[in-house]
DNA sequence: TCCGAATGAATGAATCATCATTCGTTTCAG
DNA sequence: CTGAAACGAATGATGATTCATTCATTCGGA
């Protein structure tokens, strides 16, 4: 069930006319790049190859002779996002032995990475019911990979009685959207504050408790239904 | 710079060549049904206007006598979209006494019509940036309408002490986030829960600590940096 | 009451523009 | 020189939009 061990997933399975390891490499980095630019600003479908083309500054044709297709291109641009995230994560939070230290890293981590790359981020989400479906199931796992890496960090703070033993999963999905929504509230927030404050308030409202002591009597018979 | 007061937007703008309201509103609901069931399978750029026209049992051409264009067709199903939200809120939270009554409602209610509309909010986030910025800006206003509901329950339940005094913007967000995460990341939670446990389960990570006594003791010294 | 305009809805084949993709030609490194 | 790499004009498909036509009414005058 185990997947590949963490290398940059590279090509998955997307083929190329040119034999050169390194050169496909290069190109098609340049030409992901220019794609994610593209896509992120005007969208998949309203993005033409000739525009990536251009932006990329190498001719129509040469695009095909490292990708299949236009979904080819696609799908290798929001791998290449899904990857920095799971790049950039764990290196962030590092080993730090406190787990509270490290939890915390890693959501400030998170949402950094996001922030540099907030157009890729909403990319990932506009897009991805585009691709076929064992891509599309390619990417989820990807996702469900980096949910892992939070869900082990707070699973930690509970072993290490820092955190209450509450729902590790939906604390995971709390925190992944609260991510998550920094890119696709961009509109709301930009401007506002900062990543850093984002994450800091945020994580004060998540971990705190919400309910006064009064608030909790009343709640009680609440959940009792 | 207040806004209509709440008339299911209606029209909006877009014009018809038609000039009977009743049959113009008729006609248009029909359509735009059709539309939210196919832009939401398949998108938006995938889903042809005769696609639409199938589904609606009606031919190309009548589309086109209802609607200026096929993005008039996507703004108006956004907009149905968000107006069903805006409706159903409040309507469903009632006016309960309690406060704390009131805001469990709401959010129980925004997650129970996000269930019934899964397809049609995911269509919301992938598609709303392909419309002309003016309408963009119209659905914003919208979303925030239905923001500053989640934020007025939370506000009362503050005032009526059942609530820390807590960031209210973060919190709210954090609210309609996981309401939306419902329709987001649906391949991950349905089949494993009902929405209401969904909420269940969700407020009670939210509203309750997370950090244990010792966990805050040590996160003070985090914080201050 | 009845009949031939006149109006406005509805149709769907034809038009027209826009790309993805191909492929014959050109470049250039070795 | 030779072959791989790069180019970009030409091709073909697709799909939004138009429009000439049909169909169903309403209406006014006899």
């Amino acid at each position: 069930m185990a997947v590949n061990p963490r290398t940059r997933t590279a090509s998955a399975g997307v083929k190329s006319k040119v034999e050169d390891r390194a050169l496909v490499d290069r190109r098609r980095r340049q030409i992901v790049n220019a794609a994610i630019e593209r896509f992120g600003k005007r969208g998949y479908h309203a993005t033409t190859i000739s525009d990536i083309a251009q932006r990329a500054g190498v001719s129509v044709g040469l695009i095909y002779q490292y990708f299949g297709d236009k979904e080819d291109v696609l799908f290798l641009a929001i791998l290449e996002v899904l990857d920095s995230y799971l790049e950039q994560i764990p290196s962030s939070a590092g080993s730090s032995g406190d787990p509270l230290e490290r939890f915390r890293a890693a959501v400030h981590a998170y949402c950094r990475v996001i922030d540099a790359n907030v157009d890729a981020t909403v990319l990932a989400y506009r897009e991805t019911k585009s691709l076929r479906k064992v891509r599309r199931n390619l990417i989820k796992q990807k996702e469900h990979e980096t949910n892992a890496l939070i869900a082990a960090c707070i699973s930690d703070c509970i072993r290490a009685g820092l955190f209450e033993k509450i729902d590790i999963e939906l604390l995971t999905y709390q925190i992944v959207m609260f991510a998550h929504a920094w890119a696709l509230k961009a509109w709301h927030f930009r401007g506002k504050m900062s990543v850093g404050q984002y994450v800091d308030r945020g994580l004060a409202v998540m971990l705190n408790r919400v309910l006064t002591p009064r608030g909790q009597r009343e709640r009680a018979p609440l959940r009792a239904r």
